[in-house]
DNA sequence: GCAATAGTGTCTGTTAGACAGTATCTA
DNA sequence: TAGATACTGTCTAACAGACACTATTGC
């Protein structure tokens, strides 16, 4: 116990044998669109997406695996994983979210080796660009299907993804990241789109009605105005315009009790 | 990057700085129940309340600070936390979940330790049973608002209590570990409490109708019956005997869109 | 006019929220 | 019979869910 060992033992802690490296791994996401062919304007095809690398040696040579690297003394875990994601794809910003700790004995056959798992949501563009710079034998975007049942991981990196997959989507439904997935102002379709993506079996009949007329839900979303308050519209998806939105700063709290 | 190591640095990871310890801390929340002396029956006082270790040596000796101990390599970190968790209470069971990890560089001035926090939902007589085993000089009970605003804590203890208690609140809203703190059979006015406890600006005037008699709610709690199908009632806390409950495994899926 | 998205109308049954009122039992 | 908890009644407004219907506009 932390608060009974002797001072001689505190001071030397190195005295035990201590883990031989602390990684991040990070799950990137990304939401890519594909136009569907269409007699007239449509609503792109969304897939979720997730960016491996392949693994060049040992162990695991050949496998795909998650980017990731070692921690360093002089940061936070939370800062490896923002260096590790700024190497990987060149962007420093985005959202970037702690997911767990992954430690079970003999995960990595280098040693003991704590890896502390990130998931980060990308803009399409950032993840095809890194992807260009390499070979596509090196770097994959997958759907998230694809990953967790088709390829070999390394690691434990399937249960990762398996748990950043059941993450993103609770968060998706709970909170407002979608935004992550969205420009500043969408329409309600791009924002259905974007949820059903994420999670699959969300359905809702009235979506829109439900969204923008009842009061317990106003705040989480507002219409978007010109500075001289005029309503914006898109036609970008279909050939009537149609209204554009905006997130809020709000997030209303959930209850299984009311 | 884990992927592009080349096979030697692979192997000799030790090569590296790596952490001096990599310890669990356990976050101990408990109920405690006070009766209130009133004329006839009544429901007793709930506390929330965290127990913390006063520390003897350095660093931050004199100081208040959560139980805990460093991982083995031949353990998870939830395996460290539950060893922890019987070696400070006697007890192998309870909820036990895991917080976060804390790695701000200096957080610890005995070396580069990367902390792992868990709470623990535990029962009142584990902790009073530690508490009179050793000295109320060393093991202390205290509220959570007391810990939090009124102590000296050790590390980057208080951060990690906020967070806790954040997320205790977080859970006891959305998930059924109300359950952890109340008997297999329960009345609706202690949940009612419970829930009231762990978050005080939860207020429902209707508590009892909307949890028995709302269909988008059934299947969270199930009245508790006899063998015989008889209702069971208790009359612990008042004259008249009210109805028992138990949780079902249902827990429903949140969202802020529907 | 057709195709596609963007909504609105309408109906029924359920729920929220407020608050008054009744039920039960024992000290 | 007083005091405490345990409910039930009642009313209004809001909401859910289903589905039909209208609106808009480029092609």
């Amino acid at each position: 116990m932390t608060s009974e060992l002797d001072p001689k033992q505190q001071y030397d802690a190195k005295k035990y044998r201590t883990p031989d490296g602390i990684p991040a791994d990070i799950v990137m996401f990304t939401l890519t669109r594909q136009e569907r062919r269409a007699a007239t304007k449509s609503l792109p095809r969304f897939d979720l997406k997730v960016m491996l690398i392949r693994r060049k040696s040992w162990p695991f040579a050949g496998a795909w695996a998650l980017p990731g690297g070692f921690s360093q003394e002089s940061e936070s875990l939370y800062e490896t994983a923002r260096r590790e994601l700024k190497e990987e794809t060149g962007v420093d910003e985005g959202h970037l979210e702690y997911l767990g700790v992954y430690s079970t004995p003999g995960r990595d056959p280098r040693g003991w080796i704590i890896s502390h798992a990130f998931f980060a949501l990308v803009e399409e563009w950032v993840l095809e660009k890194r992807q260009a710079a390499d070979d596509a034998q090196t770097v994959g975007l997958f759907t998230v299907q694809e990953a967790l049942h088709e390829l070999e991981l390394a690691f434990d990196h399937r249960e990762i993804l398996q748990d950043a997959y059941r993450k993103i989507q609770e968060q998706m439904l709970q909170t407002t990241i979608a935004k992550q997935f969205l420009p500043e102002h969408f329409t309600l379709s791009e924002l259905y789109q974007v949820i059903q993506t994420v999670v699959p079996d969300f359905a809702e009949l009235n979506f829109i009605r439900k969204i923008t007329s009842t009061r317990s839900r106003q705040g989480i979303l507002e219409e978007a105005r010109s500075e001289e308050g005029v309503p914006l519209l898109s036609n970008q998806y279909s050939q009537r315009p149609a209204q554009l939105y905006k997130f809020t700063d709000f997030t209303p709290r959930l209850s299984i009790y009311t």
